[in-house]
DNA sequence: TAGATTGTTAATCGATTAACAATC
DNA sequence: TAGATTGTTAATCGATTAACAATC
């Protein structure tokens, strides 16, 4: 099966902004958005985000716009989260519980259905509903539960081999928090989050002009 | 003051991670790296990685490569992490403790000084040795330290109102947890982390061929 | 000297924007 | 019909890559 036409990554990262914006709009009781408005919100361009969206498909009408909750719909087809994903959570420490009780996950297509930790304090203790299970077992348990994503919560030192383990197991996408480059095969995603990466990303504008 | 050559934004979101992994080489005791070594160390190209760096100056020897304490210096001069910047938290829930309780931000450049909520019954508590201050005196306090940068961990519905406080009180740049785009003025800078946006990213990827 | 690698230029590639016909 | 906004094409802009002289 081939994909007719490639979309670039750049266009896949911007979609779920786009369905983000869209959500909060519906919510907003708002039926319908033109591209304008949108970006407004996002502060990207109208005719970037009527170019990406043609990408899929033709969701709009002309002199009216986007059915905002047919196009979250859409972009949720799209973005495969129109359904729930299981995922899998490796360390149980401060961002691993951060995480566990987060409540943005749960109609935003995924749910944390098992959690691992290497700690024998914590083995067997329970974040939330969910007991924390020896990470000697996460191959067995990531296999039988057909698990394909899993978020990376541990130390830097042994992030590169957990995540060997991870993808022996099955998974094919990461949610890394740990502040190392993976190297993963194709075929595997990485997403990474690392809040002093951000940080840094600043801190070169905070010019002195701004010390006043 | 003028800068003599404006660097683009997407050659400074590179130079953090060039930091991260300078930094982890010298933690293996390596004294020079090369652009080639480098590159593949974060799967971006040589040519990339030179270019890059050229861009602030000449920090390599031909025939050798970079030493890497040296670049490590460099980097950090550029992007103003060769000092500690304070950092101002507001929400203390499951987020804001794990932020507080990090401990990547040490050498790299950051320390939380301030912690904000507005819940009557978090404050006074202390998370690490920082009392939970109430939100009504955070354009008093973070006045008087001189802040300029501000951890953004709140449900997504006070966001705004609260960044806009935050600028109010002399922040210049927020890293934002809550899932909503902020608003702000030009010169205020603000990164985004919301783990769903990241997970759906790589949900689109998730193709059946993987699901075998 | 021979080998390696930088810094930089020119060529390529890709992304964004502007503009507008189509059409609701 | 008049006004508004899409989807798309062509033009512009910017980023990446390839290649190589300079030089350690």
């Amino acid at each position: 099966m081939m994909q007719s036409k490639t979309i670039s990554d750049i266009v896949i990262g911007r979609m779920p902004l786009y369905l983000r914006a869209l959500q909060r709009m519906l919510n907003e009781q708002r039926q319908i958005a033109s591209s304008q408005e949108l970006g407004k919100r996002l502060g990207i361009s109208a005719a970037q985000i009527r170019k990406d969206l043609s990408q899929f498909g033709e969701f709009g009408k002309q002199g009216t716009g986007y059915h905002i909750d047919y196009l979250v719909n859409k972009i949720q087809e799209i973005l495969q989260v129109d359904r729930v994903w299981d995922v899998a959570l490796v360390g149980a420490g401060d961002m691993g519980h951060a995480l566990a009780s987060y409540q943005g996950f749960n109609h935003r297509g995924f749910q944390i259905k098992l959690i691992f930790d290497n700690d024998p304090e914590k083995l067997g203790s329970y974040i939330g509903d969910y007991k924390v299970m020896d990470i000697a077992d996460m191959n067995e348990e990531i296999h039988k539960a057909g698990i394909k994503i899993a978020m990376l919560a541990v130390p830097a030192a042994g992030a590169q081999e957990v995540a060997n383990r991870l993808i022996k197991a099955g998974i094919k996408a990461v949610l890394n928090y740990a502040p190392v480059n993976l190297k993963v095969p194709v075929g595997v995603y990485v997403q990474y989050i690392d809040p002093a990466i951000h940080l840094q990303r600043m801190t070169y504008y905070l010019k002195s002009e701004n010390d006043l």
